[in-house]
DNA sequence: GAATACTCCGAACAATCGTTTGGTAAAGGG
DNA sequence: CCCTTTACCAAACGATTGTTCGGAGTATTC
């Protein structure tokens, strides 16, 4: 409506904000409409069904992420060390004004188990994650040391970015990205 | 009903289980009756509203966190050495049969925003679990320090948890009951 | 053995849920 | 200028939500 987006996406962008803050289950039909400035019967011109929205949500926060932090991290052409520092870089700013966390981290703790088709692409994200992150130490270390080196770093975030919900405080976030600069930036 | 179990404690440990399944929001007072073979009228003879039911899980939890977990932890009559290893076993023995992760952080990142009243009883159980592990470690470090590593600690079983629901790996998750031995084990 | 308390049923409540439908007004293309 | 498509409204759909309430059956107490 206001401005120049497309209702499709100012339907998404609307979503992914009140999802974010009070989770897929709890969110009405209804609220994101209204946040919309339409009837919800109109949502249904756009999106099938409730996870319809939903999963559209999830595909653009993967886009997202592949354009801004995955495909980055797995460009060859720059040096890894200064891929890692960007990588720490342009992560925080994503979370710098999210107390919430990662959305995907918390639907899947939601609907992990209930919903097998988000699930499926929550699993992917993370797959992808730390595949990427992967390639960017994989100059270090053999691939299997270097893909269970990424999974445990892509835990270690959200960790770090529940206590960052909890409490305010990103010191294992903080700590989390130093850690994984140092292998690439040598000492 | 069936069994020596009174009708509350019934229903309580019906309705973790189906919290841990599915959340708070999509689950029906009219599941947990139907799980414990009463109608969900019935439910308010025990209890105030759904709300007051989750309430009463997560204080069970916490009593249970308490009495398996937090009290031992602080014991200081036990040499922290074997307090850590012990710890690391009951720990793992809680989560084992538990792909689910933990319950209290699964509602936590459902809620945290938009339910205050169970957000508080969460941020509480968390807080004491980190206190807890202070206690082990304070002999080792200054207490500001070791508040610190102890909020890491549980911020990495977090991000472990979340990494064995989404892969089945636990790799992390044993990792940091190992580091955290270290410290209290010497070399 | 009457009175009281506990446990739970059965039915109903208003409200809200996600979804469907029929229609209208505007826009675009030929 | 007609025809199709797009964008959305207005109203209703049946189902389900959490919650309330009067009473029945059973156990406990005096």
């Amino acid at each position: 409506m206001a401005g120049n987006k497309s209702s499709r996406e100012n339907i998404l962008d609307e979503a992914e904000r009140i999802f974010r803050f009070q989770g897929y289950s709890r969110t009405a039909i209804k609220e994101i409409a209204d946040a919309c400035g339409i009837l919800k019967g109109s949502l249904y011109h756009y999106f099938a069904s409730k996870e319809d929205i939903l999963l559209g949500v999830l595909d653009r926060i993967q886009e997202r992420f592949e354009d801004q932090i995955f495909t980055p991290l797995c460009d060859e052409t720059t040096n890894p060390c200064i891929r890692a520092s960007e990588y720490a870089r342009d992560i925080a700013a994503i979370f710098y004004d999210k107390p919430e966390g990662c959305l995907v981290a918390n639907l899947l703790l939601e609907m992990y188990q209930s919903d097998k088709k988000p699930a499926e692409r929550m699993k992917r994200f993370f797959e992808r994650w730390e595949e990427a992150v992967g390639r960017l130490i994989e100059t270090r270390y053999d691939w299997l040391i270097a893909k269970e080196i990424a999974r445990d770093h892509v835990g270690l975030v959200q960790g770090g970015l529940m206590l960052i919900q909890l409490h305010g405080d990103d010191h294992l976030f903080r700590r989390t990205f130093e850690e994984i600069r140092k292998p690439v930036c040598q000492g």
